[in-house]
DNA sequence: AGATAATTTTAGCACAAGCTATATTTTGTA
DNA sequence: TACAAAATATAGCTTGTGCTAAAATTATCT
């Protein structure tokens, strides 16, 4: 029997000493998405990137988005293949990587999102470098309803 | 040689068909937090949610926190012990779990970021629904100067 | 105190994303 | 056309987060 913190230890449901901050449903609602979503969010940035590189270079090699993605070529090779087997992308072996329609589309609604992001960020006044490196960041969990409420605030 | 796409072969280095529309420099530097920093995130969540447990339960169970954040006991468990290891918790075999200064701290700037991130999405107009769930989603990723701008908002 | 319930731990699995090192294929050029 | 350089693929490892099932421990209640 380890020794240990026995401070609280009968019928410790005070339950209310601070009051929920927010409601518990609330809280294991979204932290749900937390997990497994970040493979969506892989995919939103390969997809993007993959358009990218295919309008400023005429198509999209895994050397090329390894440079962007500060990864290794294998890594990106690898997650690839993932995205293949998700329908985001289709690639054959030793050739460069293209779009579905469902990937085109998805890196579509990711672009659009994400320069609004930015935009977003920069009228808020937000430095630009800072902006950039957020925007990043945050627009993966932008959702439409967000954006919208961006939206209003950038062109209103 | 397997068949392919043997679109642009040639010197494929078109570089500007679009024109970069960020700098490739910016956008490596911003990519290269998109990967480890997964498990920062994590950290945040569980070190909020501990001291948010404490505060309303006097202490932080592995099974109260399964239940918040929607996952197995058991992945709990494993996620503390790497918590630990990074000197953000500190825990004994069957007993709760604490937070160590390092993670005291952190919880108390990942409050008032969420709070602030939160307070800023209702402000802008977005639903309440949609405000807490995305606040869940890109607080992790707002930046200090960024957080500052929502302040201004929010106050100003 | 002893039985039972609740909680935590251990063991073992999967999968995604990262790495290095090495082999293979394609591409560019002498 | 051959050879060297560049790019891609394969093999095999690590870490982090998820899971279930079963064992061990702690807590509760009569």
């Amino acid at each position: 029997m380890p020794p240990a913190s026995k401070a609280k230890s009968k019928k410790t449901k005070k339950k209310a000493a601070t009051a929920a901050r927010r409601s518990v449903e609330a809280t294991a609602r979204s932290h749900e998405r937390t997990r497994s979503d970040h493979a969506r969010e892989i995919a939103e940035d390969y997809v993007e990137l993959i358009d990218d590189l295919i309008a400023e270079c005429g198509e999209a090699r895994a050397v090329d988005m390894a440079k962007r993605l500060g990864v290794t070529q294998v890594t990106v090779t690898k997650t690839i293949e993932r995205l293949k087997k998700d329908g985001w992308v289709t690639s054959e072996p030793y050739r460069s990587v293209f779009l579905t329609d469902k990937g085109k589309e998805l890196a579509d609604y990711v672009r659009a999102r994400h320069e609004m992001v930015l935009e977003f960020l920069l009228k808020l006044g937000v430095p630009r470098a800072d902006a950039e490196a957020d925007a990043e960041g945050i627009e993966h969990h932008i959702s439409p309803r967000t954006l919208a409420a961006m939206k209003r605030y950038v062109e209103g």
